[in-house]
DNA sequence: TCAGCATACCCCCGATCGGGGGATATGGAG
DNA sequence: CTCCATATCCCCCGATCGGGGGTATGCTGA
């Protein structure tokens, strides 16, 4: 099996190198450290299986993820990163992820993804699907309810929301009361709170 | 060098060591995947270096460094972690630790802070001390207003606080108002995403 | 000793929040 | 074509927020 591993920690690369490497069945062809860089070596190296971290730095994993899978459908691509929150394990794997891990996981729990995503099967380990089942009957915030959450995330009052949104503040109210009934907060601050513990929005830098 | 590895992603351990085994004048002599043990370990192997990772389940890094150095002042400590926020680098190294790494750091960078530190120097890469810089000038939250930071990142109104805390509900406003000023925010909730962007709480998991 | 700070409390007041009740238009799924 | 989610706007209203003023305690370091 011919891997592409796309993280920007050099020492994790290593790792996972060193782990690669004791197998006589996987090698690591290529390496990236940012998303325009895994396009590139996607294209040049047809990798079998791409490991890809979403953190980093500009274009994140998922848009990486989107642009591999549309250009080829075939490939197999396993997210692994250190977050958790259900909505960005979804968004993930609607991007065309064939599986998920988080960096806290073993050896072996990787080389065995490895080969089973190599054969075609989707996989989630259980303490990432638990997490998802766990929010299964959450309704997602719609389009705008995002875009309004990130703005009050950046400290916009209603008014202000509207302002920036070209609509009315009714209009920004009647969003926010949503996204709080949505993500069962009480106020519009634990509202972000759980927004960014579940991977909804990125409040460390910036955008979702 | 005898070092002492503390850290609970394996694939990064793997990574470090692989690093380090390539030195002569280096090797890992224990590794630990959370506080307590790393404790243990430092108690039984006396390393010459610990590198620790500050975000670990269950004890966090800083208890840990805190209780090594109380024991072993002559400890040094490197920490190498995925996060940059101020308040993290400068509560780790008021906690005695002799340098911050952040984990996307180059492997000759890595080797290069162990050497320094083991001469007995303290280092903080520049993109790390630049951070610091830029806030050095702004005077540090209070203990109760750490406190009251954290109830309102739950959600809490200032009457819960003032609740939570057997404070008054005026108190509580009064500590409110001054986190916003130190915090240069606008409301309480682009309080609580400065303070966890600078490190100063952990809101995807709950303490500081 | 005394200034400075953190802590705690009080009042006023306009702005904002969040819940409640609506209404209308659009566009896609069944 | 009907149903439903989305999105937009409107009004009311009590609770909450955040800024402004002020007072008092106790600890600490110069």
């Amino acid at each position: 099996m011919r891997i592409l591993m796309v993280d920007d920690h050099p020492l994790l690369r290593e790792g996972i190198a060193a782990v690669i490497a004791a197998q006589d069945d996987m090698s690591i062809v290529a390496e990236a450290s940012s998303g325009p860089e895994a396009i590139d070596m996607f294209r040049k190296c047809r990798p079998d299986i791409t490991l890809m971290d979403l953190q980093m730095p500009g274009m994140n994993g998922e848009e990486a993820i989107r642009n591999i899978v549309s250009e080829f459908p075939k490939a197999r691509i396993i997210v692994l990163t250190n977050y958790s929150g259900d909505a960005q394990v979804i968004r993930a794997m609607k991007m065309g992820a064939s599986a998920y891990l988080l960096k806290n996981m073993l050896r072996a729990d990787l080389l065995d993804t490895i080969r089973k995503v190599h054969e075609g099967k989707h996989y989630l380990p259980s303490e990432v699907a638990g997490i998802i089942a766990a929010h299964m009957m959450d309704d997602a915030l719609s389009g705008r309810e995002m875009d309004v959450l990130r703005l009050v995330a950046q400290g916009c009052s209603n008014k202000e929301v509207g302002n920036r949104m070209h609509i009315s503040e009714e209009t920004a109210k009647s969003h926010v009361s949503s996204i709080l009934s949505k993500l069962g907060a009480r106020d519009r601050t634990q509202a972000v709170v759980i927004a960014a513990r579940r991977g909804i929005i990125d409040i460390l830098n910036g955008a979702p």
